[in-house]
DNA sequence: CCGCCATTTTTTGCATGCAAAATTCAATCA
DNA sequence: TGATTGAATTTTGCATGCAAAAAATGGCGG
């Protein structure tokens, strides 16, 4: 009973991490930017300390690019990394679906259906930012339902690398009937407890979403010239 | 042509990070053992804070428990940790044999055969140290026959954990047998580019190792009472 | 006018110091 | 005797300071 005072509770290395993280993710810091110490301290309000604790962090994740004695830079993904890096969370997601559908109970399926409808109010009032935030929770409910740790984390830390371009993509109606098209059938895999059936609807899903992206990078929408390699 | 000074150029803390690294996966940190701070800073003659950024990074990569206020511990990993980690561990492998077969070259394969029978050689011999790095050789080959650096990383950084338990898995001889004959198996498959057969046959060859592990755990060779839990 | 080298400035990397939290230990009380 | 509380010690967390490396600036020569 002494699980009261969690909050706050927050290392301050651990929320500047959070809050860089956020700040790449969403691209407040622009891809290729450089990471400066002293300016972030400051902006942040923190000693460098915790901030370099913070960014080593984000190296770790692939968030960030850490070059010996240059400091760290927003990572700038050029079209292979993409591509590799959808190659890989597209098997997560399949292999998330696969074991959700093996063990999903009916609890959570019944929210998840729940949630299914609040996503398709969204796309009925044509609300992206709803829609993509309700998405985004059918997925980690997906995720949760595999109860594979291990994966969650291992898929969290890819999917963030590439979040802050999916944030970028403006979904035309066409593909945005698709996915919901797609997550029906995520739906139907479930309740069926139809793990391949599963499997395949969310590695397409997944791939049709780095198609977007690649899309958009390639109309140089997302930034000028792609010239830095992502790392890890 | 200036790529000649590239050894010794490593920042203090990823120094650090390797040994520590090399300290937990061949156990010379026991798992479940505290990192004290001071103590290690004095035995590895650095500061506290390339070593805290150091511990920091070996945090996100699963190997220690970094506990708010209370330091860090080395992982010490439950049954189901282990159950969890190989599930995403096999698929992994499993990706990689099934890129590799599809994308792997005539120069690879020949090399990778090679490689093959220098540990056929150390079968023979019953050499099981020299074995175990061949071995290591060879799955590292068919990652980076796999050609996508996102899913070599990922499987790194997992499969790290669990290293320090596959070191102690004394082979009997009859699992050591399998073991070999389904590396001959994948050399088949790579050679046949049988993604699918190459696919299944890492899978199974992982799961085997899985169970020879979970074995040992069981049997309380490992560590007493397994009792923390692994996060990431 | 452009390029190259030396000097200054900035920035990163590491060590140390100090405060707060946790752990240990002991003394007191039930 | 055992448990509990409180002080002493240890240990973590963060800030700051200093040295070395990189970047920026300026001067010189072509």
């Amino acid at each position: 009973m002494a699980e009261i005072i969690e909050i706050s509770r927050l290392a301050l290395h651990d929320q500047v991490a959070a809050r860089l993280r956020t700040m790449l993710v969403e691209g407040h810091i622009a891809p290729g930017a450089k990471l400066n110490e002293r300016e972030l301290s400051e902006q942040l309000r923190v000693s460098r300390t915790p901030l370099r604790e913070a960014i080593k962090l984000l190296g770790a994740e692939g968030l960030v690019d850490l070059l010996p004695n240059r400091g760290a830079v927003a990572v700038k993904l050029t079209e292979a990394d993409v591509v590799n890096t959808f190659e890989v969370l597209a098997m997560l997601e399949g292999m998330s679906g696969e074991l959700a559908a093996q063990r999903i109970g009916d609890e959570e399926l019944a929210e998840l259906r729940a949630v299914h409808y609040e996503m398709m109010a969204c796309f009925a009032r044509r609300d992206l930012s709803g829609y993509y935030r309700i998405n985004n929770n059918i997925h980690t409910a997906i995720n949760a339902a595999a109860r594979n740790p291990v994966l969650t984390a291992t898929y969290r830390s890819i999917n963030a690398r590439v979040q802050s371009l999916r944030f970028r993509t403006n979904q035309n109606e066409a593909k945005w009937k698709l996915a919901v098209a797609e997550h029906e059938q995520m739906i139907e895999a479930l309740a069926a407890h139809d793990a391949e059936a599963m499997r395949k609807v969310l590695v397409a899903h997944v791939l049709r979403k780095r198609d977007t992206v690649l899309e958009l990078l390639r109309a140089g929408e997302i930034y000028p010239k792609p010239q830095r390699k992502a790392s890890t």
